[in-house]
DNA sequence: AGTTTATGTCAGCCTTGTTGACATTCCAAG
DNA sequence: CTTGGAATGTCAACAAGGCTGACATAAACT
């Protein structure tokens, strides 16, 4: 590792698009997209009082409504400290509500309002838009390529959160 | 936009890899590769007083050495006093050096030195290690269709500077 | 000579992450 | 029934790393 010549090119297979080379250029895809990926919703939220956090609580909540707070937790990987202080403005703005469980009543469950949900839905119009955009130029199958390479980058954990999200989907 | 079905399945095309659904679990993928993306370098720079901001300068120094101050600027996307408060403890341990410019003594052209590379270089080989992992498991046809929906993700600005740099590799 | 450009720096603010400590509620095991 | 532990909420303090605004300096350009 690191002798500027990486994996590729020592068997005869034809393992070039693994040089250090082609895996600097994924680093930095990477990067670059990322930063696509999230300037439109960012744009829309420092018009108001909200940030990126604000934004992952939202989508996942939508995503999975009813969802508890510890399960949101291992969703987005932050302290419980970090989301409460998210959640509690949402909470105050009336974009979310946080119901007490009924079998377990120690769990709250969330909920988006309907103004929760009109943002949501700006929010992921905005971003959705982008990724559309590009999946329609790649094309079906460097859009199969960029999910297997993707769910292949995560950790195994986030892996079966990713998974059972996307199966958890109509 | 937004209707809940998306762009897909309205014509009678093979367009169903455009509904929104799909554009959402695309857009998960996002969120929890990147996490795995930073996850390894993260690591090693929470031990010392570093974050993914020295990781970011360090990384296109290597990559572009003798860059100047407002270039690195471009590629960051970031202030330049936020940008200095990195650089200025880059310089001060001793992991860049910082040369006035020949032609024009305004710019200062940045290096990293030994050290820095050294740390360039635990940094590079942990993120492409992961980076590695996933282009094998993913094989050479993913990571096509994984670069080039990453590229249409990107702002044009982006595209241009990503492709530069991409030309500028060996 | 005057303007523009590249850079550095100081001060202050915001978001979003962290740790640690502690209170409350309440399920479940002894 | 009591008690231990789990789930949640909250307070305080702190750090990284974004941001803006203001200002200084040196060099280049016109």
């Amino acid at each position: 590792m690191g002798d500027g010549r990486g994996s590729g090119s020592i068997r005869g297979e034809n393992l070039l698009f693994l040089t250090d080379e082609q895996l600097r250029q994924g680093i930095e895809a990477m990067f670059f997209a990322y930063r696509g990926f999230t300037a439109d919703p960012d744009r829309i939220l420092t018009d108001m009082a909200y940030g990126r956090a604000h934004h992952r609580a939202i989508h996942f909540i939508n995503r999975a409504p009813g969802t508890t707070v510890n399960n949101l937790l291992n969703i987005l990987g932050v302290t419980k400290q970090s989301l409460n202080r998210v959640l509690r403005t949402l909470i105050e703005d009336g974009l979310v509500e946080s119901r007490v469980g009924k079998s377990d009543k120690r769990e709250r469950h969330l909920y988006l309002t309907e103004e929760g949900r009109a943002l949501e839905g700006r929010l992921s119009d905005a971003q959705r838009a982008r990724m559309r955009a590009a999946f329609r130029d790649a094309g079906p199958d460097a859009v199969a390529g960029f999910r297997t390479v993707l769910e292949a980058m995560m950790d195994t954990e986030m892996q079966r959160t990713y998974t059972r999200l996307k199966e958890s989907g109509t």
